[in-house]
DNA sequence: TTGTAGGCGTTATCAC
DNA sequence: GTGATAACGCCTACAA
């Protein structure tokens, strides 16, 4: 099983290495029949370019580094799969490291990829977006990094985000446009600035509406389904029943609507519940949750071309992309079909 | 930004190379006390080993490649986590590429694997094994090959696999033990090694039960939810509604449920289901469903334990390891609370 | 205990 | 167009 290397190819054919290696890299002259008589017996014995020999002679990984919060969460897994393809088929590994929503992990794994060499770096930042900091030095240094999602406008560098507080006001403005009196969002963390830019959304429409504080609340509840029983819970508990809920995310949603007829309330007719991000779940609970779709593979392609533009030309400019997504109108959030939302 | 060497390192201390190797690998003699200097003002200089150079100069990659059908897959998601986990602890890389249940696609991921010097594959095949006749080979060539799940035990070498018909056995009792009459199994697809386990025990459980086979189907549905609402709702057309519905998995399971329930039929009182490895949507969803739990990550682990020892020993025995799991019974499957299941 | 030197498989800069 | 040869950064006999 002993690997075959450049250099039995090239005492085979009785050429010298270099021409061997020349072969393999468009970038020289050579002959086309020479070349095309090494890559052939080089197919025939078995050969492959070792790419750790690569790396080495040419001081760079080929490899990019992705940090995410989290595997278990279909957005990231899209993610992943998204950016596997991409950057599989420009030559590029991908490492993958997850920060389960801590900090410190994140910079543990961000330190770990860069010391093992990777070129770029792709970050999904968790909760707090703590390390911004230490971000902004290295971007200073010239080291590729592009943050995806889980980032503001002010982040440093090239990063790709979803227009939050366009698509959280649609999607508010979809259940105040119903005439429903009180409605409450759940929403995440509110040190993620994901959870801010839909909490601006969602005061945007209200104020375009003028609905009065009275009206409406806004509660944090967090990015799980039991965040979101939590909160509906404690509602229920005080006899504080909205009209409507849109929830920071399909999770959350899916734990108040679970609440909610555990302890006998219909959705939608007692309460209407919108989600955002949607996940596969969307279309399998019933009723159907209405929500709203992040072009995920897209996001994260534009990441991976980001990333290797910066790596390709270490001038090239930061760049922000803030993407649009699209607004599905299903059951859980219809009070009356006769108002032909459905 | 430009990288420390050891030969920085060195210089620095007027001393030689080999010196700084050893003090970072402890496996040869060196003073302690230069040891402890020459650790000192290297992490001072912010110097870092290399990983490429050392993989180069040991002739091995420190990379481990785990193959999987899909990451959108929450059974798969924890794989990876599991063993992300425990690979990198063990100063390992570890690369993920899947197959989208496609063959071709796994057999290609594994040559690019290989072709990048991963030291061993973790490999859970797709439906239809169509690749082992290649992995047997490699494994008699004494290339470090691990399973998980998606093989029986007749696989070469080592793996790691859960005990599917004792616990499809099991789920299947609960519902006979409820005296129900009808009881269909929605199954995976039939080219897959654990779909036929799991038809197994749920034949197995009929037969101790005497139950006659006009009482019971075998149906084949899938792995995803629309598989499962496919087959539901032609049962429906065809009014053949059974008492209860053992799913290979729990997306066939929620697929199922969401059809008979758009359809007019209550779950678990008219039709009762029983999902398999189960997912954090067991618990969300109305009813509750009953479910399988594998030990996942323990599962994924063990694979990687597995994986090391044959990386570092060549002549390690293959091992199979059969997992068990729980079966936790929730209302999906309980017609009759009073029967205390519940 | 420490230093010297050759090798890991490539690429890249020279000559020829 | 092709061949030597010195990097790339580290490990590891072997010698001292």
């Amino acid at each position: 099983m002993k690997h075959v290397t450049i250099k039995d190819v090239a005492k085979r054919l009785n050429v010298s290495v270099s021409t061997v290696s020349r072969a393999f890299n468009d970038k020289y002259d050579i002959r086309k029949d020479t070349k095309e008589l090494i890559l052939k017996t080089a197919k025939e014995m078995g050969y492959h370019p070792n790419p750790i020999a690569k790396k080495l002679s040419q001081n760079r990984s080929l490899n990019i580094g992705v940090v995410i919060p989290e595997i278990i969460n279909e957005y990231y897994s899209e993610v992943i799969i998204a950016l596997q393809e991409f950057l599989i088929y420009k030559g590029y590994q991908v490492l993958v490291m997850q920060s389960d929503e801590n900090g410190e992990q994140e910079l543990k794994n961000v330190k770990t990829l860069i010391n093992n060499m990777v070129d770029g770096l792709i970050i999904a930042p968790t909760t707090g977006n703590s390390n911004m900091d230490f971000y902004r030095q290295r971007i200073n240094d010239g080291y590729p990094i592009v943050f995806l999602n889980r980032v503001d406008d002010s982040a440093p560098g090239s990063k790709v985000i979803f227009n939050n507080e366009k698509w959280s006001f649609f999607a508010t403005e979809h259940l105040i446009r119903q005439n429903l009196n009180k409605i409450y969002h759940f929403s995440g963390y509110l040190d993620m600035c994901v959870s801010q830019e839909r909490i601006q959304g969602f005061k945007k429409a209200m104020n375009k509406h003028k609905i009065s504080k009275e009206n409406y609340k806004i509660i944090e509840a967090g990015l799980l389904p039991e965040e979101g029983m939590e909160v509906i819970e404690d509602l229920i508990f005080h006899h504080d029943i909205p009209d409507a809920i849109f929830c920071v995310n399909d999770m959350v949603a899916l734990g108040a609507i679970k609440k909610l007829k555990d302890n006998g309330y219909r959705v939608p007719e007692d309460v209407a519940v919108v989600g955002f991000t949607e996940t596969r779940m969307a279309e399998l609970v019933s009723p159907q949750l209405s929500s709203v779709k992040q072009p995920t593979y897209d996001m994260a392609k534009k990441a991976g071309e980001l990333l290797l533009r910066h790596i390709e030309d270490e001038n090239a400019p930061a760049e922000t992309i803030i993407m649009n997504g699209e607004f599905t109108i299903r059951k859980s959030s219809v009070k009356n079909s006769s108002a032909g939302y459905l």
